[in-house]
DNA sequence: TATTGTTATACTCTATAACTATA
DNA sequence: TATAGTTATAGAGTATAACAATA
């Protein structure tokens, strides 16, 4: 039987509410709902900037690395190339990304940022600070500067 | 502008993936990598037992409260109340938990595992705990036990 | 033949609203 | 009128495959 058959992701979106004292004991649900807490405060605040969460990590990556192609840009990320198409079409209308061709091979689009989207980084930073911090809020200082430890850890391993 | 017109939710979903490493610093989204990370493992390891983790919470607070109504049920684990009928469905016909009439509403259904409910639930503590130190492993015992206290500590708040 | 970027499509999942039967 | 549970449906998001252009 496939236990999908009828049922499906379960979002937990919306997420300020209370946990049920028997989940608590449940860290992969409590980890879970407090990611999907985290990801509604970020969404809340890009949105007064125009985009969404993903469109940040390709301006980010771009921003480390001048220039990319789409495919590799897809990987970094881990978004499938043709969903890759669709964050690119809304990022390059909102002006903050462009396609340039690539002189070497004339498939290959290289995205890079415009002017309006490295002025634009400063923002994004202080718009993930501010959500990091109170997020973390419930956190000592020594607290908060182990969360981050520990996370790191588990996502280099 | 919806930043949204074009594009959605990015998944992250199948993620054993390296993290760009201008994106490490981004606390957000290794916290959201690693949490997704974790619920794959989890739903794997729960797929083996014929279900997916959101039937594990509805029968984790069964079986702490014995007997709850539908609407209940779905505000403690912020499910909607469709979406949990079609959850309900799906683990009544696998035979863990049964809805009976409520005698002193007939438009309430109480919901409770059934024997077989019952019986995972030692299965399903461990399928739970292992996941857990596997998701954990590149973490001492003792970062382990801190990285416990702070989620708790965040959902909590 | 293989790859880049694009489009089309089918599928999964969610949220809303409407419905029934009770209260 | 309101509530518990159910059903129907439209919309949001994802994954696949097929495609044109180029290598």
């Amino acid at each position: 039987m496939d236990p999908k058959k009828h049922v499906f992701h379960i979002s937990l979106e919306g997420t300020t509410l209370p946990t049920h004292e028997a989940l608590i004991p449940h860290f992969g649900y409590c980890f879970m709902k407090s990611a999907l807490k985290f990801r509604k405060m970020l969404s809340e605040e890009l949105a007064r900037l125009g985009l969404i969460p993903p469109q940040m990590g390709v301006m980010v990556i771009l921003s480390d690395a001048g220039t990319m192609n789409q495919i590799r840009l897809s990987e970094e990320l881990h978004i499938d190339k043709a969903t890759m198409v669709k964050l690119l079409d809304a990022t390059e209308e909102s002006g903050f990304v462009r396609r340039k061709a690539d002189p070497n091979d004339r498939r290959v689009k290289l995205v890079e940022l415009t002017a309006k989207g490295k002025a634009l980084m400063p923002k994004l930073k202080r718009a993930r600070e501010k959500t990091e911090s109170e997020f973390m809020s419930p956190l000592t200082k020594t607290e908060l500067k182990e969360m981050r430890r520990l996370i790191t850890k588990l996502v280099r391993a």
